[in-house]
DNA sequence: AGACTATATCAATATACATTGATATAATAA
DNA sequence: TTATTATATCAATGTATATTGATATAGTCT
């Protein structure tokens, strides 16, 4: 039985890696809504967390994986931290998902 | 503070949770290349879980996961269960993680 | 019928990770 | 300096789910 090419092939297997690291990232409902509040712009902790339904440390928390994962950009202003969407990061994943999953 | 659209509006919060539902699905690594092998076409079970380094029972777990999910289809034939991708289901879930995630 | 093959189910265990509560750090204001 | 505000860290707990091993079901062949 031949194997199949995704499974095989060392490139196409570590893009699906990469991908499927990514995907757990954003499959959590509370981090896929920071990504959302922050489509709008940059926005402190304190602007974030209101909106969702969380204590802060977890909205805290939540960020720091995002950032871990260079999904979004932090700036330090004052007692104030801004956190922003990194597009450049952000849309190298969604490129390499649409590429794993289409035909 | 007023509340960001994606957190306040109903149709937009349901196509979220809808998203990460579908997100938290595809988010492993078996299963993404389960859906990567069956692009090739429809396979049997036997020809499926060769390609994964998986037991045999995993593999059928995961394709129910897949399926109940209604992301695959099956269909037996004989002592075998085909299985194939679900192209309009998994094209309704890529269409709407793309909305939730564009500007 | 019995043996064999392909697939699925079930209970038990392991593992990853979201959440909580308490507290720390760091910047600003009084 | 002390108090206050904004954010982050840490340990403990809870919860979901991947994995394993054993076994069941269902179709086929002799």
């Amino acid at each position: 039985m031949p194997k199949v090419k995704c499974c095989s092939n060392k490139k196409i297997s570590s893009d699906l890696k990469k991908t499927v690291d990514f995907l757990k990232i954003i499959s959590e409902e509370n981090r896929m809504r920071i990504l959302c509040i922050l489509k709008s712009g940059p926005k402190c902790v304190c602007e974030i967390w209101p909106n969702l339904d969380l204590l802060q440390n977890l909205v805290s928390h939540h960020l720091s994986v995002l950032k871990k994962f260079e999904l979004i950009k932090s700036e330090k202003q004052g007692l104030k931290v801004y956190y922003e969407l990194n597009h450049k990061i952000l849309d190298k994943y969604l490129t390499n998902f649409n590429l794993v999953l289409s035909k």
